[in-house]
DNA sequence: GTAATTATTTCAAACGTTTGAAATGGAGTT
DNA sequence: AACTCCATTTCAAACGTTTGAAATAATTAC
């Protein structure tokens, strides 16, 4: 009969326990539940059951009663870039471990995509949420809606340049350009460029301050001939490179990247017009792309983000959150260090 | 008052807005989902306080009543893949237009994280399932479950090898392999070696049976000689293509590859010990990897294996289970063309 | 003006849990 | 025999929706 009941998939629930067991809907709960009031016996024949039916308990249920989701929600630019994909290990194996589950949405870099995404994840009734914003987010209103709902947000990564009070992971993007700059100055370079990406992505600023400041600390001039900025569009990374490179006297010798596939265009270009005495420029990019060992003009270092780590960090940060034991208008600022890579 | 409620956010549900409108609970439910025997009138009233007070209908309570979740779960290798990223993109896109959410779980190639992944999902009563199973799954008791309860489970590119009966969705990789070693054959080549990839996953047969007929319609010899395997460590590419190349007369002048990052170990290993005629050899590997441009003895073709659109089968096909369009034991399988994308 | 018809609203149960309060059934005490 | 006390179980309400049936109000027909 038991198994009968189990083929024609009528759900096996809290009911359906109870009525086999011959006992309230309560006891079985509290049995499972592993309440102490429960009788030792009791327990033992409802987990027996329980398992033998492969019970499960209904998470819309609970869910429901607990006014939880247990969800997390994750909005990014997207999947394809490393970065992005690395920091979800670190934010799922976390969040796993505590009970929740993640749902994850691409805005691609839209900003209406990025409110659908945020109203979407607002219906499910997530938990909290873990947010880079898309370059183009200059409004937060959608974002904001969860905070006033009492649902914690943690900006990583992208997130609003000027100083909203909001709970923060970032990359300490400074300490590693600076520590990239440090390197080739410790290899003997004088002329250092520094190939900076879009100005509207909020630490764009952060990495040229490391690199001017490393410049500073070991007493050499900086130059403005030394410095272009660039975004993803290969041909303005050749314009970039030009200004720097070519159409100028103050000649660099090594140079410090915003990402690596930017390096990589530039390299790219570099090559392509046999630049004199090409293999002595030394280069280093954020990112440490798995890709690099095939290049054979590879960069000489990575300048390593740790996006698992900066995940991780978001997570803590809002389960935290989530569980009041950081108020959550007490705005949270967390880095995570570069670490410098050197290859070959 | 209304906006007092608000602030000490008290959750605005049918009920608030049903006691603020001094109409019953059905009526205000009635009136958001547009039924057509609630008064135009009362709906405009019932909608407008309900946009004024954001009101989000619980999607846990909806889903206790539907007995349906909305969520479709993913499970995957991994996401550092671009395969399967781009994959998730077709999935994505499609469910959300339907209604659906998508929780993604990455097993890494453990079985052991599979099998949680599973439960996981289960526990979370979603309401299909899109797999692409570990390397190590042999056993399919986890995944099972899923249709024992009624769940439809969508395998996709990589499924059972053996012909379990199941729902699929794969890429053609013997058209693809086919096409591409037929490009070389157009090209003038006579010997085009075969370089294959691990035999546990199923396809890699239908890629080699591909590349084998590809050479009988043209009337060339096969050569047991021209075909080797590999997986994705890089010693056993190198030890392939020492076979294929330099412990041989017969030496090929094309090489169709399992992937592109055994592909690329190929071309580096090759290139290292500055094999004869190197770049007279024609390439070509499954991928479609963006970072192709970057590399300057860059394959010649790429066999682009569309994974948006296996995505986007898979959630299709998925959804016509869910809504019994299909029958769930009416085992489909689809097969998505690649595309032969010649590079320069 | 009453009955019949139609439009509109409300009732009430259900989905599957959780949980404090109340009830039950002994055992132990006097 | 009546009482207290404890262990254990059950009751009942709640979480926020949906939805067919029932109730009510408004309109039309005769």
């Amino acid at each position: 009969m038991i198994l009968e009941k189990m083929m024609n998939n009528t759900p096996v629930t809290l009911k359906f326990l109870a009525e086999k067991l011959k006992m309230s809907v309560s006891t079985v709960s509290k049995a499972l539940n592993n309440y102490p009031t429960i009788n030792e016996y009791t327990k033992q024949r409802v987990q027996e059951l329980a398992r033998e039916l492969h019970f499960l308990p209904n998470k819309s249920a609970i869910n429901l009663k607990e006014r939880k989701s247990h969800l997390i929600g994750i909005i990014l630019p997207n999947l394809l870039d490393h970065f992005f994909t690395r920091s979800i290990y670190g934010v799922e194996q976390f969040a796993t471990q505590n009970g929740y589950n993640i749902i994850i949405s691409q805005s691609h870099d839209d900003l209406e995509k990025e409110i659908q995404s945020a109203n979407m994840l607002l219906r499910n009734r997530v938990d909290g949420l873990i947010v880079a914003i898309s370059k183009h987010t200059q409004d937060f209103a959608h974002l904001n809606q969860f905070e006033n709902m009492g649902i914690p947000v943690v900006y990583y990564t992208r997130n609003p340049s000027f100083n909203l009070s909001c709970h923060k992971v970032l990359g300490n993007t400074f300490q590693g350009c600076y520590q990239a700059t440090k390197f080739l100055i410790d290899r003997g370079h004088q002329k250092i460029a520094y190939l900076g990406g879009p100005k509207m992505i909020n630490f764009t600023h952060d990495r040229f301050n490391g690199y001017i400041n490393a410049l500073k600390d070991n007493q050499l001039p900086f130059s403005s001939q030394l410095v272009a900025y660039t975004d993803f569009d290969p041909e303005n990374t050749i314009s970039a490179i030009k200004k720097l490179f070519t159409d100028t006297e103050n000649v660099p010798t090594a140079l410090v990247a915003f990402k690596e596939p930017i390096l990589f265009d530039a390299i790219k270009y570099l090559k392509s017009i046999n630049y004199p005495n090409f293999n002595k420029i030394e280069c280093i990019g954020f990112g440490n792309t798995s890709f690099i060992s095939y290049l054979n003009s590879p960069p000489i270092a990575s300048i390593e983000e740790n996006p698992e780590s900066v995940g991780t960090n978001a997570i803590k940060l809002l389960l935290q959150l989530i569980n009041k034991e950081i108020d959550i208008r007490n705005y949270q600022k967390i880095m995570v260090d570069c670490k410098l890579v050197v290859h070959g």
